[in-house]
DNA sequence: ATCCAGGATGTAT
DNA sequence: ATACATCATGGA
């Protein structure tokens, strides 16, 4: 086994592990104490979170000003890419208008980051987020990865990978309605079989830009508009990508009228002229920020 | 019971 | 291109 430790004292912005993991950017860690995600945006957890990258285990949790880590591998380097560390956040959030709802966005959460999951267990992900929500959507991909992903053992306990596109690709829709998917479960067969035909590369997608990646995404089944952006901004990098959900366009209605306009396309373009370069940062705040509020 | 959740697809116009 | 019905499932 491999450990160590990051420091967090030194880093532009600071970073909070719950936030980040625990917002509905990534579905792929697997909360120690929990077996849910229920109690999201409850404050203060130090609790271990696991993913598997790669066959490599990555545990990690947060301790005061420190990010701490076991894994099969140094995990530093994987660390810092998987949670976009060296994004300097605090000229991120500088760099984003001032106004009242984005304000009290970013102060609520301080430190949170965009992840950069991997691309695959992402975009079958989002597939499965359509009209769920966020504590069912964990449960999807933990059904999953217990029906089919590859046991891992570390450190006397065993994990589970998220499933390959070839053992996705190899189910059958019945089985994945079993786990309860609904109408996604031909999305993901389809979407899983696409990815291993030869036919279909992947390699394209790391080279477009945001607007090419996001409508090159959508040839994918089961992926939208809304979905690409989601794979645009959690996995592609693409930190402009606003994803539309239905949480946003509530707030995009009451709060910046002006980028209410009609379709997709034009709301997006409207609401990222408006955030900046970086109006994926100010979406994913504003998200967990709306959903997680009480009053 | 009715409505809603990080929407997308198929069909008719 | 745009409008609309339809698609599962579970929680409030």
């Amino acid at each position: 086994m491999d450990q160590g430790s990051i420091h967090l004292d030194t880093l532009d912005g600071g970073f909070d592990l719950q936030s980040t993991l625990e917002s509905g950017q990534t579905y792929l860690w697997e909360r120690d104490d929990e077996t849910t995600y229920e109690q999201v945006g409850k404050r203060g957890s130090n609790a271990w979170y696991t993913t598997v990258v790669n066959g490599e285990v990555l545990r990690v949790r947060h301790r005061e000003n420190r990010l701490e880590w076991e894994a099969t591998v140094d995990a530093t380097a994987h660390l810092t890419r998987l949670f976009r560390l060296d994004d300097d956040l605090a000229s991120i959030i500088n760099a984003t208008p001032d106004d009242p709802l984005l304000d009290r966005a970013f102060e609520s959460f301080p430190g949170m980051r965009i992840v950069r999951d991997p691309f695959f267990p992402c975009l079958i992900s989002f597939i499965c987020s359509a009209q769920m929500r966020v504590s069912r959507i964990f449960e999807m991909v933990s059904n999953l990865r217990e029906e089919y992903g590859e046991i891992i053992e570390f450190n006397g306990q065993t994990y589970r990978a998220f499933p390959s596109a070839e053992q996705l690709a190899r189910t059958s829709e019945a089985k994945l309605r079993d786990l309860g998917l609904g109408y996604r479960a031909p999305y993901v067969v389809k979407t899983a079989e696409m990815i291993t035909s030869n036919e279909f590369s992947l390699a394209p997608f790391r080279d477009l830009e945001y607007v090419a990646a996001r409508d090159a995404l959508t040839a994918f089944v089961g992926v939208g508009p809304k979905v690409a952006d989601c794979v645009c901004l959690f996995s592609l990098g693409h930190l402009e990508a606003v994803p539309l959900d239905t949480w946003i366009r509530s707030a995009i209605d009451e709060h910046y009228p002006e980028c209410a306009l009609d379709g997709y396309d034009q709301m997006s373009e409207a609401i990222r002229n408006r955030f900046g370069p970086h109006a994926g940062y100010a979406q994913t705040y504003v998200f967990h920020y709306l959903r997680t509020r009480t009053d």
